[in-house]
DNA sequence: TCCGCCATTGAATAATTGCTCAAACGAGAG
DNA sequence: CTCTCGTTTGAGCAATTATTCAATGGCGGA
């Protein structure tokens, strides 16, 4: 039952070896089997697990006309600096398919840099999802800033932490936030934003070069609602007030203006924009996010988008 | 004939959308056909050609992924039948270290089949450590056979004795060659090879479908010396000759030629590579033996290695 | 306009891969 | 030592992918 770490490594080796030869060398199952002197389902098995445990990375390398082309529209109408458009899969309700990947291209491509950057991320599951898509690397001479809280309403420090996951990956200096997301009252937030370390970790998110951000909706089932940050009825406020979207956390209008409410004001996350008016790249995609896009990109809260060839069709309408 | 640079243009994106969601998205040929609106057989040669122009890259994310890469290149270097390498351990000084595990690995791989078959062993502190990973095994159908004999210069007979641990572990008749590993004078060494025994020996040793050697180098501080079977002086001499390594026994030169010398003409082990032109594999690695290797490589000496990243590095360079 | 060349197409078929399931195996409890 | 439970194994089969081949049709040249 109990397996031991070594176990594990090793049929990970045999995993990568067994994805090596299938996906690079390009031999077949079988030859994979003979070479490895294992049965051909032993192989299947074998590639397979390589496969699911992660190790195997495709991406094609071709920015595709139709995609380009809506990039650059989208760059054109919203003004912004940088544009990603992924092929749409148009079975898939997935919102996140394609744009994690992407994202993730766009961090490495970031993150290969030489000059020391300061990178500062948001949350939320789209960004999670890109991390994971990151290859370990050794990025010694960057930071990593967090732009929100790490800490849920229920006081948890877990939830779609992904500063920890990318710093950890890429070997990168990080600085989380530690602080709830939400705090009760103004004045609470007052005080713990003159906090030495969060004080440092604010003026760093500041100071970023380029930001990446999750783009959430504000409908009832928005992860803003379904992870308990703000409750149904304070949702339905908000609403009210004209409430399209949120970016880590701050509630904004279909014009992209913060919303002056007193949800706004217990928002402990880093301002966006940030001060420098460096990148600010927002990853989503869905028809329920649309407006939410739409709105962030219109009223200049983010100038960079990665996202899919069916909301790039949408948010051109 | 005259293919536009547009048609071609369109055709590759087309391919770059069909690699995309058969890569990325994991569809099956199928779905995208239906998708994309052609058939199965254009959709498979879309997939086809994205990979063929080179649009898909693939990439695993783990440390043998490196090592199989260094191995296919020592292969079509060196023109090895066969070739492992093993991942280094920086921090680790050994010339064992991995390499000893894989060379079990392989052994064990031989034995497994159900073929009878003839291995012949070397000696050496390599094998000696790879033959105390074989697992226990009940192989009566294979014969092993010592190359070389077991008789150190101070009349001892258990050097490095690979050939009965082995036999041992794995239950195999076993050839051992009651013989020094250097006789007196080249008279000696054709009154004993003329014994019945080990005629009978170096027979089935030239017959060898596969054969497991060290590789040592040929310096001050070389196993030659430090085990008595050649004086300091020899050993000068031999330098001055050109000779960069030795494999049980038999000194050669930097292209891998025995050296026409006294030394060689006392030897008493089997010839290497065997008349049988079975599978001849080196188990070895460090910076010390890496002239010696490369050099057995290139001569032919050997058609198999098994070694580590590091010294694979050292050979490619 | 007609001809012939050759790239493209889809049907048929071969090869490869993925999945299911019963049997064998092995660790650990009793 | 034996039993049990969960895991691993490989055979058989279904699904998917690759290749072959004859038919089609577009295009340039006569």
């Amino acid at each position: 039952m109990a397996k031991t770490r070594e176990d594990e490594a090793t049929r990970l080796d045999e995993a990568a070896r067994a994805g090596w030869l299938y996906y690079v060398a390009g031999n077949t199952q079988d030859q994979i089997a003979s070479k490895l002197g294992i049965s051909r389902q032993a192989a299947q098995r074998l590639v397979s697990h390589s496969v699911a445990a992660g190790l195997v990375r495709v991406r094609i390398d071709h920015p595709i006309a139709a995609c380009l082309e809506r990039a650059e529209s989208l760059k054109a109408r919203y003004g912004l600096k940088y544009c990603e458009v992924v092929p749409s899969d148009p079975a898939s309700a997935s919102t996140i398919l394609g744009v994690a990947e992407a994202c993730a291209v766009e961090m490495e491509r970031r993150l290969r840099r030489d000059e020391p950057t300061i990178l500062a991320v948001g949350t939320g599951r789209t960004l999670r999802a890109a991390v994971e898509h990151l290859p370990p690397m050794a990025c010694t001479q960057h930071r990593i800033v967090s732009l929100t809280g790490n800490i849920a309403p229920d006081g948890s420090a877990s939830v779609y932490n992904v500063i920890y996951s990318m710093a950890d990956q890429v070997k990168a200096p990080h600085y989380p936030m530690p602080l709830p997301v939400v705090v009760s009252t103004p004045r609470e937030r007052e005080l713990l934003h003159r906090q030495k370390v969060v004080e440092l970790t604010l003026q760093l998110a500041a100071k970023a070069e380029v930001t990446f951000v999750g783009v959430g909706e504000v409908s009832a089932r928005a992860p803003l609602v379904v992870d308990g940050f703000i409750t149904a009825d304070e949702r339905e406020d908000l609403d009210r007030q004209g409430a399209v979207g949120e970016i880590v956390g701050w509630v904004y209008d279909s014009a992209g203006r913060l919303i002056d409410c007193r949800f706004n004001e217990r928002v402990a996350s880093a301002p966006i924009p940030p001060t420098s008016r460096g990148d600010v790249i927002a990853a989503a995609m869905g028809p329920a996010k649309t407006p939410a896009i739409r709105a962030a990109a219109t009223g200049g809260l983010i100038n960079g988008l990665i996202t899919d060839e069916a909301t790039a069709h949408r948010l051109l309408d």
